[in-house]
RNA sequence: GCGGGUGUGGUGAAAUUGGUAGACACGCUAGACUUAGGAUCUAGUGCUUCACGGCGUGGGGGUUCGAGUCCCUCCACCCGCACCA
């Protein structure tokens, strides 16, 4: 019987489904492992075979735990709330839940040819009620909640505020944008309306106006994860700043502890630094400038108090609130002229602006906190509004945009560092003697920076003090198809529906675009399009594509609790994700997010962990392959590859399908398009058509698209996942070639013909083994073996080749020696090994069949292999026992023949013993 | 500018703690066989040389009996961040 991988592969799914052989239980005497997939937003295209190779990677590691007697928890779902479904709503009319739901279908038909061993029972969807019920749920507890500084955790809003009701806010240690200050009885005297204004500041979640990403084209606003160079994310739209009243997260609360906890996760030093670079700390101290001739002071925050004594001029930001009260008559129509040019520059125009040096003298002078002398007061827009406190004292000799900005507009340096020329730079180094300094001349940079800061804070002009450039994130989207907020308003006032009302659904709306008034879709809404009504109006708008992502993985645990978003004992007994894999493209946005919320849910106390993925691996982008013909502008004649510089041609995209090895299949190529039906060919030299190819990303426009359908088909799931696995290392970004998929699938046959006679039938022997073929799969078990344990899926690939041919060549049918290497292939090719298994008269699934154990014995020969003079050495390649020391391995060496007639008596000069390895003898 | 990463045959890539570089596979060359299957089998395939040999892991230098691997330095490419005070 041949390998009949298409009836294999589709009896051994439906014995998977019907079995529910993948089921993950809740409670086992079995050790816990969670591997997680990022999951899929479903979009209209279907996969390509680059969506599977993170899933095939966990699917393989999943399985491998299986067989090593792990209860394996290995789920997946969808991130079905989107804006692709949203914008074909707008086109169509149809509502987004149809779309997502026939995407969802084709993803599932997919996923399911892939032969993955998910635990379908536990599949959830963000923009099921049963789900989003809970997100809405967070969002309510988040809203309830504070950050107290001083036990550094989230405290419910109730503490809060019997604590302003007792000792007002002065000595309350939250992070907050509170600007007032009250007593005890201030605050009793505030009416409701007043007290939850204030509450509002300190909330973690929390309706403000705040300067957003507003994205015009697509109708939102947008977190500073979802803006790359002052363009959208998705479409690539341009963004521009806007004041809006919208919902945030206090994430800035978690800086901190987001950062430290870095520390103790097994992620890439990538992914790491990314966001170590997004919360951006920078430690230093504040410092107020006493304006000259008002009762004002400008605040600044720097990183290098050690230098205040080289301050020549302070800058503020064109939008700081100080600017209009310094600006003296004589530059009032200048500033307001410069402030004017800048609020009209998009954040993309200042970022492409940044060697172009600006900045206005606005009239006013401040007072040098230590010498009194005059400090002129400028704006420019290289000072950000929204970082540290907007204003900064210039200092050009340690600073070289101060010094660049110094010398454009001539103002005077004075430098303040021993022995550094600064008269061509300013000088950076965080190292050195300051002078000319009062206190701190004499001193180095470090012991003059502890200095600074401890004769500012004696002198009440500031304290020490960290900044983190992580900013809170919009939460706010004015889309439809999102989740609905759990808030309504009375009197403008935002309230929280009841938990007992939850979910808030989303309401029936005539068309999925914004109002005539610019309100969100959801104003559309009718009173009794609501499933939830109260108040005056609901909340119009809907969260964000990571609220519901934020979360996820929780869910999994416990995906049909309608009481809790998680019961605690589920939460406790699988913890957190033990293996995620996904790109790297989050790496600012949902991994930063679902972070901040875990520890969040911990501070709360209903986790016990505060990390959520403890290893992160993200799987390489893979690229397409495009394919291109040469059309004459002429003649309109399609030229081969190696004659078209011959003319003068345009490349078009040519579908790879009508592609194979690069050579063109001429007569599918006329039929793909009518205005093809007649073309002209100049062809190569042994008449056929050569196409050019380029990578690219993989793209239905590109006509590059690789579904994994279509080699499913031609070749089987196994062969496409040991070949996805083949292609190289999963971290490594590759371009999709499918040329190496034959030798993939015919090592599958090669292995199925180990278990065959030449008439097909089954031939295995069930007697002791020939110690070669122990040899041959010890080796295969501990390459294997150790290959996933560092997470390496495509060397064992490699190393199930050598074991085949080498099986083949020993003629080995024996039994036990097939049985143990199908449970070493099974996570690879889990249907071939399960037939097989089959074949060889077990009953049960081969999914639990325990691991192979490493026997080093098999491997070990008491002999040396060969002795080689190797440049006046004598080197030997020995296989001895691991425990032999060094000085046995060197006696035991020395002492034999070949090493005897080599020496001829002579003592060597030298010997290197590797154990287990090899040993050099220098004469 | 700062941070992270990668450089190995025609191609994808292997290579424990430094230990025969190029495993395995694709492709290619020659041959065998056939029940034409994206078959199978045999031999070859880093460069160079008729050969002996020599040279080879981006370039240069170093440590070592021994370096793809460790150290220094330079170069190229990729990714992330970037007037962040």
């Amino acid at each position: 019987m041949e390998y009949n991988f298409r009836e294999i592969e589709s009896d051994w799914r439906k014995y998977w489904a019907e079995n529910k052989t993948f089921r993950a239980e809740d409670n086992s005497d079995k050790p816990k492992y969670y591997v997680l997939d990022m999951f899929p937003y479903p979009s209209g295209a279907g996969l390509h075979v680059g969506h599977p190779l993170g899933y095939i990677a966990s699917d393989i590691y999943a399985r491998y735990k299986r067989h090593k007697g792990f209860n394996v928890l290995h789920p997946m779902g969808y991130d079905s709330f989107g804006l692709p479904a949203e914008q074909y709503a707008i086109q169509t009319g149809q509502h987004p839940a149809v779309t997502t739901e026939e995407n969802v279908t084709r993803y599932r038909q997919q996923l399911d040819q892939i032969g993955f061993s998910f635990d379908w029972d536990r599949e959830v969807r963000t923009s099921n009620p049963e789900y989003y019920k809970w997100t809405q749920w967070i969002f309510k507890q988040l809203f309830d909640c504070w950050y107290n500084n001083d036990s550094d955790k989230a405290e419910r809003i109730s503490v809060l505020e019997e604590r302003f009701a007792q000792e007002g806010n002065e000595t309350v240690n939250a992070v907050h944008d509170c600007e007032i200050t009250f007593s005890a009885s201030e605050w009793k005297e505030f009416s409701e309306k007043e007290q939850r204004a204030i509450l509002m500041n300190y909330r973690l979640t929390y309706l403000a106006d705040s300067w957003v990403n507003w994205c015009p084209a697509l109708g939102t606003v947008l977190a500073n994860d979802e803006v790359i160079n002052g363009l959208s994310e998705r479409g690539g739209h341009p963004v521009e700043q806007k004041l809006m009243r919208q919902w945030s997260m206090r994430i800035k609360a978690y800086a901190e502890r987001l950062l430290t906890g870095l520390e103790g996760i097994d992620w890439s030093d990538s992914i790491k630094e990314q966001q170590r670079n997004w919360i951006g700390k920078s430690v230093g101290c504040s410092v107020k400038f006493q304006v000259s001739d008002a009762d004002s002071a400008i605040e600044v925050f720097t990183t290098r108090p050690d230098t205040i004594f080289g301050v020549s001029f302070l800058v503020l930001a064109p939008e700081h609130p100080l600017v209009d009260s310094l600006t003296t008559d004589e530059y009032k129509e200048e500033v307001e002229a410069y402030k004017k040019a800048a609020s009209l520059k998009t954040e993309r125009d200042r970022q492409s602006d940044v060697k172009n040096i600006t900045g206005q003298f606005t009239g006013g002078y401040a007072k040098h906190p230590f010498t009194g002398e005059k400090v002129a007061i400028w704006i420019g827009d290289y000072v950000l509004a929204s970082y540290g406190t907007g204003a900064v004292m210039a200092v050009p000799c340690g600073d070289q945009r101060d010094w660049d900005f110094a010398n454009h507009f001539g103002i005077p340096i004075k430098n303040i560092f021993s022995d550094i020329d600064i008269s061509q730079a300013a000088y950076t180094e965080k190292e050195g003697v300051i002078a000319d300094s009062d206190f701190l001349s004499g001193l180095d940079v470090k012991a003059a920076m502890a200095k600074a800061i401890e004769e500012i804070e004696k002198q009440g002009i500031g304290k020490g003090k960290t900044n983190y450039r992580l900013r809170d994130a919009v939460f706010s989207r004015q889309r439809f198809w999102g989740e609905p907020f759990p808030v309504y308003y009375k009197d403008d006032v935002p309230y929280m529906v009841e938990d007992n009302q939850l979910p808030v659904e989303l309401p029936k709306v005539d068309a999925y675009l914004p109002t005539e008034d610019g309100e969100p879709p959801l104003a559309r809404a009718k009173r009794e399009d609501w499933n939830v009504f109260e108040g005056e109006r609901m909340e119009f708008n809907t969260m964000p594509g990571w609220a519901g992502s934020s979360w996820y993985f929780l869910r999994y645990m416990d995906p049909k609790n309608d009481g809790e978003f998680v019961a605690k004992e589920k939460a406790d007994y699988w913890q957190n994700v033990d293996l995620y894999i996904g790109g790297s493209e989050h790496a600012t946005g949902h991994l930063l997010y679902a972070r901040f919320w875990t520890k969040f849910l911990y501070d709360m106390g209903y986790i016990s962990f505060d990390e959520p993925f403890k290893k992160l691996i993200n799987q390489g982008m893979i690229l397409g392959r495009s394919s291109f013909v040469y059309r004459d502008k002429e003649t309109g004649k399609f030229v081969s590859v190696s004659k078209k510089d011959d003319f003068d041609t345009i490349a078009l995209h040519v579908d790879i399908n009508l592609v194979d090895n690069d050579r063109l299949d001429i007569e599918a190529f006329k039929k793909s398009r009518p205005d093809y039906a007649n073309a002209e060919f100049i062809l190569e030299e042994d008449g056929t058509y050569v196409c050019g190819h380029e990578v690219e990303k993989m793209s239905k426009s590109k006509f590059n698209v690789q579904t994994p359908d279509e080699l499913v088909e031609k070749f089987g799931a196994d062969t496409l996942r040991m070949y996805e696995m083949f292609l190289g290392p999963l971290e490594q970004a590759k371009p999709w070639d499918t040329k190496g998929i034959n030798g993939v699938h015919n090592f599958l046959r090669k292995l199925w013909r180990l278990f065959h006679n030449g008439q097909g039938e089954l031939e295995v022997v069930d007697q002791q083994p020939q110690p070669e073929a122990l040899k041959t799969l010890h080796k295969t078990i501990k390459k294997v073996t150790e290959d996933l344990e560092r997470y390496s899926f495509n060397t064992p690939v490699s190393a199930f080749m050598i074991a085949v041919n080498e099986l083949t060549d020993q003629k080995c049918n024996n039994k036990a020696v097939l049985g143990d290497l199908l449970v070493l292939l099974a996570p690879f090719g889990p249907h071939i090994a399960e037939e097989l298994w089959k074949k060889l008269g077990y009953t049960t699934s081969i999914a639990y069949a325990q691991w192979p154990e490493f026997k080093e014995e098999f491997l070990v020969e008491n002999s040396f292999d060969y002795p080689v003079s190797f440049n006046g050495k004598m080197r030997f390649k020995i296989a001895l026992p691991t425990d032999m020391g060094k000085e046995d391995v060197e006696k035991t060496v020395l002492a034999s023949e070949q090493a005897q007639k080599y020496l001829e008596g002579n003592q060597p000069k030298k010997v290197i013993v590797v154990p287990g390895r090899i040993v050099n003898i220098v004469m």
